[in-house]
DNA sequence: CTCTATATGTTAGAAAATCTAACATGAATT
DNA sequence: AATTCATGTTAGATTTTCTAACATATAGAG
């Protein structure tokens, strides 16, 4: 996995890098916006991947619109990339593109 | 900066993702190897980069290699880097070879 | 207009993580 | 034999994180 998507970052980095509250951090995790992991003992890590959307997610609060609303919007998002790849896939079974 | 020299890592994560123990982190510190940032309130904050250091650390120490040749190592490799990114820039100033 | 949900702040107490400094020790060097 | 290197371990203090609860302003539903 790339250094993007490992989870390493504890909340107070991520407060640090967003400026969001903690309290902000972890709801938008409670409202199934970003999933960090949990370490055995139960404290959170991030990636820098959930440090981007934080900061998405930021802006869309700032115009305005609910964490329902943003939900949709990245997982609509997430499925376009999975859409994507599929299709890469798809073409690359069919048409040998790559390499 | 890049993720990958970003310094957001606590040193528990770094252990997990070492196998290094919280000892040895900080002593490899203590001896000049690495050089990770400190928060306002004093805790250690380490990139991957530091934690790919570590990685070749301590394959040196298995090897039996002295912290102080390793560190001699670690800054001739970096010299070795800063001179490639020097004369990468002389060639473009010359010859205009970006873009 | 009243009721409810949303989004956040704040507080409290417990648990986990980190820090420094010191002492201990085996192995390697001098 | 004495010293340095590399690491373990311990102790106490400080910092960070966690959950849960209560407070509140705003917005939307009826």
């Amino acid at each position: 996995m790339s250094y993007k998507h490992k989870k390493v970052i504890s909340i107070g980095t991520v407060n640090e890098l967003t400026g969001l509250s903690l309290r902000q951090i972890r709801y938008y995790e409670e409202r199934g916006l970003i999933y960090p992991e949990r370490t055995k003992r139960g404290t959170r890590k991030y990636s820098f991947s959930d440090v981007e959307t934080l900061l998405q997610i930021a802006d869309k609060r700032e115009e305005g619109v609910q964490t329902y609303e943003i939900r949709k919007d990245l997982q609509k998002t997430k499925k376009g990339k999975v859409m994507e790849r599929m299709l890469r896939g798809q073409l690359n079974a069919h048409f040998k593109m790559n390499k």
